[in-house]
DNA sequence: GCGATGCGGTGCAAAAAATGCACCGCCCTC
DNA sequence: GAGGGCGGTGCATTTTTTGCACCGCATCGC
């Protein structure tokens, strides 16, 4: 859409903090974004920018337009798929910021079905923790967010929820591989591994450990679950994933088994969108297919998925 | 704005429903404007018009089109008087939907008392019945409706509320005035000039009239309140009117009296807004100021402005 | 202390886009 | 079947935008 290139410059300025920059990122003089800039700035009737020596820098006149455009950028995007939608071409793109633990299993299967319905259709997924999560809502970044145990700020809307118990990760000749049971004081004893602070999983182990007057120690510490996965083959220790991000490699070499609910309570995997925001008919019905799927979960697999 | 003159070009052509009625309507040439329109199509993915032979006509894109560009002008509006109120102009400007009864008295008060404070905000009062009141706030034309007895659609978000018994309005002669109270089938008796359907206190007359087997026959019937209190002073009849529109005219001449609660329930006069839609902020300040003043009224002054 | 560097901004000519004019084919009306 | 109104198009013109060269200014590094 022609019409919003100017906003588009002013989102580039303020990414790079520099109009000579923002200039290069999108293929045109400085001059001639300089003028755009000044220009829209006289129309507007304020200044979006603050001249520093060594910049520029939005002001609040520019945070709100920034907002504004990009509320208008989405709606327009939602627009458009509404209208391909009901000349019946089911076209759309849909982007979802997620937690890693839908990156594996749940999230290519629930993508891969529908497009198999609505080839059409197109995906970004993006990787994000907690908070950032909810930040890409806010800023239109993306339409749907599948998060464990999310920050839950004023703007998020929950659309499903379903209780996942956090899950130890081991090789199958572990010593606690044999508990029927397993206690977090047994896990905090042996060496483990386990996500950095910003995670779900991990703001879940501390918040227990704490209340035991014990302290999670990982020998290893990382911001990758995928990495904690294959860890625990290479040296004896155990990791730490929540169920839907794990499944049976069908081997034997891996197991997983629930920690004690009565010592480490179920954590929440919350799919949400922006609050009070219309969302593109692509991803509203990706939205309810995901929330289906994700009570069929919780209904029935998790049983088969998390043994060993 | 300059980057939304294709989307003014768009509604000119949807409201003349000829491209060429709307070239000369924009002072520009039909082919410029047929070029804007074709390229846009283009861009967007989709036509917005049914071409016919005597015209065009808005398809269901555009529907969707223009309502999303009436939703993004009317945040860009509101975005802009956002910053221009934080830079202490206080500028900015509301357009408010209302029915007859607020023009003589309540409306012009406000407006004066909110424009003492705040000299540059402007003001756009649009005289609508109760339907098109609420269109006009779901076509973002108005950011507020304050009406008697809306129909109450989907989108209509209520701010304030206050009852608004029905009166009589007759001259100081007319038999009916020396009654302590008025009864409706004492009204229905007597020769009546009343508003027509499509407004709330007809509305409120033929379902209570209904009621009691009788109906409201008209000697007069308008469209105008006005003409409703100046008519009673050439013929001896009775007309109608709610109390927020009528006041003493110092004189004695005209007399006012509620019709009897148990025979004509009191309507509702609301103060509201689009559902879910951020007003602008001068708007968002002027809707306080009434919902103030609508309790005010609603409280103290009834008694002292109906009596004769 | 003093170039060197990077910043936003500006004058001017070239390039690109939008517009106006004349005109086409079409359909409906009279 | 002639006339008028409709949307659409080729082409020259006008308007707008862009690129290039350059300015003044502040900062940083030596």
């Amino acid at each position: 859409m022609r019409h919003l290139q100017t906003f588009l410059m002013i989102e580039a300025v303020a990414r790079a903090g520099s109009m000579r920059k923002a200039a290069e990122d999108m293929n045109i003089t400085a001059s001639a974004l300089v003028r755009r800039i000044n220009r829209f700035e006289d129309e507007f009737g304020a200044e979006l920018f603050e001249r520093l020596p060594s910049g520029v820098r939005l002001n609040s006149a520019g945070e709100l337009l920034l907002h504004h455009y990009r509320a208008t950028r989405s709606d327009l995007l939602r627009v458009q798929g509404q209208v391909a939608d009901l000349s019946g071409e089911r076209r759309g793109h849909v982007s979802i910021a997620c937690s890693q633990a839908l990156l594996p299993y749940f999230l290519p299967q629930e993508i891969a079905r529908y497009r198999a319905d609505h080839p059409g259709v197109t995906f970004s997924v993006h990787v994000r923790d907690r908070a950032q999560a909810e930040q890409d809502l806010a800023s239109y970044s993306s339409d749907l967010a599948l998060v464990f145990e999310p920050v839950y700020l004023v703007d998020f809307e929950v659309l499903h929820v379903i209780p996942q118990p956090v899950h130890v990760v081991m090789r199958a000749d572990h010593p606690l591989a044999a508990r029927l049971e397993i206690r977090l004081r047994d896990c905090l004893d042996v060496p483990h591994i386990a996500p950095s602070a910003k995670f779900g999983v991990r703001h879940l182990l501390d918040f227990a450990a704490r209340r035991g007057s014990r302290r999670v120690s990982p020998v290893v510490e990382t911001e990758s679950f995928d990495m904690i996965r294959h860890y625990v083959r290479h040296e004896n220790v155990i990791g730490f994933q929540i169920g839907i991000g794990l499944r049976d490699p069908g081997d034997g070499s891996l197991v997983f088994r629930p920690i004690a609910e009565r010592d480490l309570p179920a954590g929440n995997l919350i799919l949400g969108q922006m609050r009070g925001r219309a969302l593109p008919v692509a991803s509203a019905r990706f939205a309810v297919q995901l929330a289906a799927s994700l009570k069929d979960y919780a209904a029935g697999d998790v049983v088969e998925r998390s043994g060993a």
